[in-house]
This record gives C-alpha cells, structure tokens and sequence, in this order.
DNA sequence: ACTTGGCACTCAGGAGTCGGGAGTGCCAGA
DNA sequence: TCTGGCACTCCCGACTCCTGAGTGCCAAGT
C-alpha cells in the first residue's frame, strides 16, 4: 500500500509543516528534498497518502498538512529519538546540580524542560505510593496535638496535624516515636499498612487510643489517598503559533489546571523506560484534543517514582521533544536515585 | 476643575466599559444613566474629562474608554469596596474549611480567589522572615549526613541536607538536637542568628566542627536566603477577553512564570491591613503594563505573614474584586494565625 | 453661564468585487 | 510507472463603497 517513496514523501510533509508551519505543497516539497522525482508523481503519491488518511488538505487549493494518523505514522516508523547536542547535555547539568532539596529538583526540571522544548513542561512529584520512610517524625505541638511529618527517601515531606483524644506526656511521645519509627523506618509506604497492623496489641495499654488516632492519619492520608503534588512551567510557549490552536489556548490552559489531568497524562504510562507520545484525538483529556503530549516515567533502574513531560501542539518536533523528555527523565532518576 | 457631574459622567463610563468591553458613547450613557441631562451635555462633559487625561477614544468616531489615570480616580473616590455576598461568603468557607495543611491551605485559597474573582490569582506562602521557629528537627541520614526540618509557626516545612566535615554518633545528634532546640523553639526567624551567635562557644568542643556546619546551614538557607513561595492558579482566565490584552496574553503569561516578579507585586505592599491597587502603566513590570493588581497582605491582626492578589486585564471590576481580595485575605490570615 | 438641539464631519468595519497565484486532479504520452 | 501539460478551484489580499455610531462645535434657549 505504501511504498518507500511514499513514506518518504509523508516523513517530508511532516517535518516541512513542523518547521514551516505552512500547508506544503507538491512543488516545493519536490525542489527541497532531493527526491528524484517530478512534483506530478509527489502528487500521486499525496493523493494514496490522503486516501489512506494520512494527510489532508485544508481547502482546494492548499497544500497538505498531516493528519493525527499520520503523526502517528512518523513517530513510529519514520523518526528516531534525537541524542540531544552536547550544549544541551551542559545545559541540564549545570541546571540541575545546584538544587538544594526535592521541590528544587522539581522546578528546576519543568523550566528545564520547559526552555528546552520550548513547550509547556509538566513533572510530578516522586509518587508517595512508590516511595519508602526514610523518617517519621513526631513533633509535640501542644498536649494533645501532635504534628507528624513523614520523609520519604526521594525526600518528599508530608505534614499532617493529629488532634488527640487526649492528652500526652513528653514520655509518652518518645514512646510513639520509638515504636512507629522502629517499624516503618525504610519501609516502602505501600507496606506501611501491614507493618502496622498489629501495633495495637503489641503496644502499652496506655497510649493505645492515641497510637490508634495517630495510626488512623498516618494510614488514611499518607497511604490510602497520598497526595500527588506536580509541577508546571512554560505556559507561555502556548502562545508562540496563535495558529497551532482551532480557536484560543483556553481549553488548553483550563486542562493545563487540572492537577487530576495531569496526573492522567503522566499516570497513563505502562512502560517507564521509554518515550511516549500521545496525538491530538489519542488523548482521552477534553481540551488537550488538539495537542500532543510527550511523556516518560524517571526513576532508578527502569522503576518509576513518577511521570515528566511536554504538552504541545500536535505540530511539534517529536524527534527533538522526545529525546529532550527522555534525556531530562534520566538525569532527574539518576539525581533522585542518588540523593 | 471637574464637578460632582463629571466626576458621576466618569464613574458611568468605567461602570458601563467595564460590563459591556465596547467603548461608551454619549447618547448610550444619559439614556442608561439617568443623569437628567442631555447628550450633548455630557460630550461636553467627556471632552474636560478627555482634555484632563482621564479618558480616550481609540478612534474618532468610537465612544470613550477609561485610562490608567481614569481608573485610578474611580478606584480612589468614585467607587467602594464591595462586601461580599452571602453565598461568596459561603463559598470562601466551605472552600478553605477542609484544608489539612499549609500546602493546602495555600492551594485552595489561590483556587478560590481565582474562581471568585475570574482573574489569575496569586498567593504568596507565609514568608519564612516573618515566621518564628515551632520545631527544628535533626534527622540523622547517614553517618556523615544530616537533614535539618525546619517547621514554623505558620505550618511551613523547609528542609536541608548537612555534609558533615566528620562522622557523629547517635548521641551527638541527640545533643544537637538539644542545642539547638533549647535556643530556637519559639524565636522568630529573624532573632535566630543573635540566638545562635555564642553557641559554638558555649558548646562541647567534641562536636563543635559539625555545629558549625550545621549552623551554617540554618542561616544560610533559612534566615539570609529564604525561600520564598508561590501559588498561582486562573491563568485560563486572561483568555476571557481577547481584546483586554494588546497582542496577546505572552507577556503577561511570561511575567507570571517569574516568581521574582510575582514577589515584587505582593511585596510592594505598605500597609498589610487594606487593599492595593496597581493599575496599568503603574506596574512597574515590564509585562503587567496592560493589567491591574489587586493584592493585600494578609496574617494575624494586621502584621502581615505574606500577600495575596489577583491580577487582570485594567478593566476589571475594581470594587467586586476588592472586596473578593480582602476577604479570602482575612479569611487566610484568621485560618494561619488559629493553626 | 450652562444647557440643548442641530448639523456637518470623521472614520472603523462590514459587504461586495476582483485578480493573482499556489496548488490540485486528471489525462495522455513516454 | 513516471512525467509534463492543462484546466480548474479557491484562498487571500487589495480595493472600493457605504453605513452608522459618535464626535465637535455653534447658535439659540433658559
């Protein structure tokens, strides 16, 4: 159905639209890329790619834009993942190895990211479900108000206030933190629950009805509906082509605040070792329908603390996008791996 | 110079520019407003008005729109800050009365101001400087290794990784613990380098080389360069009105993305306790010239922890988003200073 | 001294017209 | 299967025309 040629007439439309923004036509596309053959048969050939629903073309007399399909085409069989230049390489270096803590790491990365691709960034948080206690801490806010804060090995902080059924000796603090920290201390959050089961029973009767208020907060918000936290960067490169988008960028920006579409966007990931790319109607998200989303998981050794990536119209370098996603992920892995 | 009459013609051209967006007219404004004189009147009145600065036509055969100048007169005497509407009030409560924590608290209330209001709207953290200190917990990573969190009155959580010059045992950083301890909990975060001054002095000279480090770090990143934190939500909202903006929202959407920027507009605030207007050209960022800033400080019984504000296009609704401003600011600060 | 109606003037913006040019589809010949 | 030729389509920019909202100013009225 499709030969060589035509394949090569598609990967042409691509990347001349992506760079031009321009609806190409059969002439031009014959003069600039050396194909050795006359614009008629370029024609011939638009037209089986038209038919196959590849390209189209926005009125008569215009040239041919790709279509979602054929993107999808491109991405897949017709682009490789670009290494990125070694200017690029310095450039994530230098502005990642100065971040002082995790919320640095992070806002760095999404501008990173964001000046990188010249596209809307978007990284999450290191999710709390895939990470470990490094330290729960139990500060004495007052008698019978406790503050716990829980570090997670990636270093997320999460603070929670307790108020007691009753009230609570200095002792009798050092004692909850005796036993919670000698049970969760390098426990993945996931096993949090198991590990604690039986701490009613094995506790002083004493501090029971307390260990059990503290125990219910600690399962209920840190493990059950642990908070996703993602950050956000490069909205403005929304604005760089009005024509990229049918009428405004506002669906895209009402989408863009939507801490649970984001956290779709990068959760839809199976595979977090590799680029994905989602194409203009691909993306189940209202709003984003005319974009396309690029997105890989970090963290150590092919495991997943969490998603990163770029939201942009579906006229966008995928090539160079998805090797600037890819390349971030990593160093932003390796980072948190480390640290 | 300008009688109660002019001063009434102003207060009906911004009042009718800002719901209609279309350039107001003569002959529109006495009919709507029943100002008991006639159109000609009042173009006579227009043009003192014109001829004063407080009002342009974009071309000579249009009606007369507000300038920055006309603004600022009508923010000044001509219109007051509206209270809110039960259901606002309503809305406000309901809205920021399930908050777990600062995050949380920061978070709803930017959401909320942004929906309130229409506009993008802005939240500063309770700034570590006015903050004093509740609890700084020594965690002991490795044995070379420290991590200081730092939790203040306000609920903030700040944390900072310790390279130790030596190693320590779990009793040294039990004594830090103490040392540090004793001196900061309940000091104001700007005291804590007088608190600190004669400590390595005072101090066990076996672990005085970490003490410093670690004070070093503590003033350093705590008390000389803290951090300063923002939350930003409604940028969809700069979409409403293409035609508030000259060209397009790209500045103003790169404005936002600077926090820099986003601090000099909360920060420029004198007196913590009433609403501000910057209006137009008035902003002295680059960027913000086409919109207006609505922001107030907010914090326990008018010293201030932090700001908070909205910004727009300079047709706005000054008196509705005023008073939306100053009331999530009082609601905020009550919330912090009861937590 | 204001206010008012009248009137000539201005000018943005929409509707209609027109021609150029880029691009297409198709066909017949190599 | 490719190619050159050719008729056809139709967007887009330029041009013109026209209408209507709105103004500025003047002279008369109160």
């Amino acid at each position: 159905m499709l030969d060589d040629r035509k394949l090569e007439v598609l990967r042409a439309i691509v990347e001349d639209f992506v760079s031009t923004t321009e609806p190409v036509g059969s002439k031009a596309l014959a003069e600039r890329h050396s194909l050795g053959v006359s614009p008629a048969t370029v024609r011939n050939d638009m037209a089986a790619l038209e038919d196959e629903g590849y390209i189209t073309h926005p009125h008569t007399s215009a040239g041919r834009i790709p279509t979602d399909k054929g993107y999808r085409l491109f991405v897949d069989q017709l682009s490789t993942v670009k290494p990125l230049s070694p200017p690029e390489r310095r450039a994530i270096q230098s502005f990642l190895e100065g971040a002082v803590d995790l919320d640095d790491v992070v806002r760095r990365s999404v501008r990173l990211l964001a000046q990188l691709t010249r596209q809307v960034a978007v990284v999450q948080y290191p999710s709390l479900s895939r990470s470990s206690v490094r330290h729960l801490e139990i500060v004495h806010l007052a008698p019978n108000r406790l503050l716990l804060v829980l570090i997670t090995d990636t270093g997320r902080v999460e603070q929670r206030v307790v108020e007691l059924p009753a009230t609570l000796s200095d002792d009798d603090v050092g004692l909850l933190r005796q036993v919670f920290g000698a049970r969760l201390h390098g426990a993945p959050l996931v096993d949090v629950p198991s590990a604690l089961s039986d701490l009613p029973d094995a506790a002083p009767p004493a501090i029971r009805p307390v260990l059990t208020s503290v125990m219910t907060v600690v399962l209920e918000s840190l493990v059950e509906q642990p908070e996703e936290r993602i950050a956000l960067a490069g909205t403005a490169n929304l604005t760089r082509h009005s024509l990229d988008f049918p009428q405004t960028i506002r669906p895209v920006l009402e989408a863009l605040e939507e801490q649970v579409v984001l956290l779709k966007l990068l959760g839809e990931v199976n595979d977090p070792t590799t680029v994905h790319v989602k194409i203009g109607e691909e993306n189940n998200v209202e709003g984003l329908r005319s974009t396309s989303v690029v997105t890989m998981g970090y963290g150590p050794d092919g495991s997943a603390y969490g998603g990163l990536g770029v939201v942009g119209p579906t006229r966008m370098d995928y090539a160079g996008n998805m090797g600037q996603v890819r390349a971030v992920a990593r160093y932003v892995g390796e980072l948190l791996a480390g640290a």
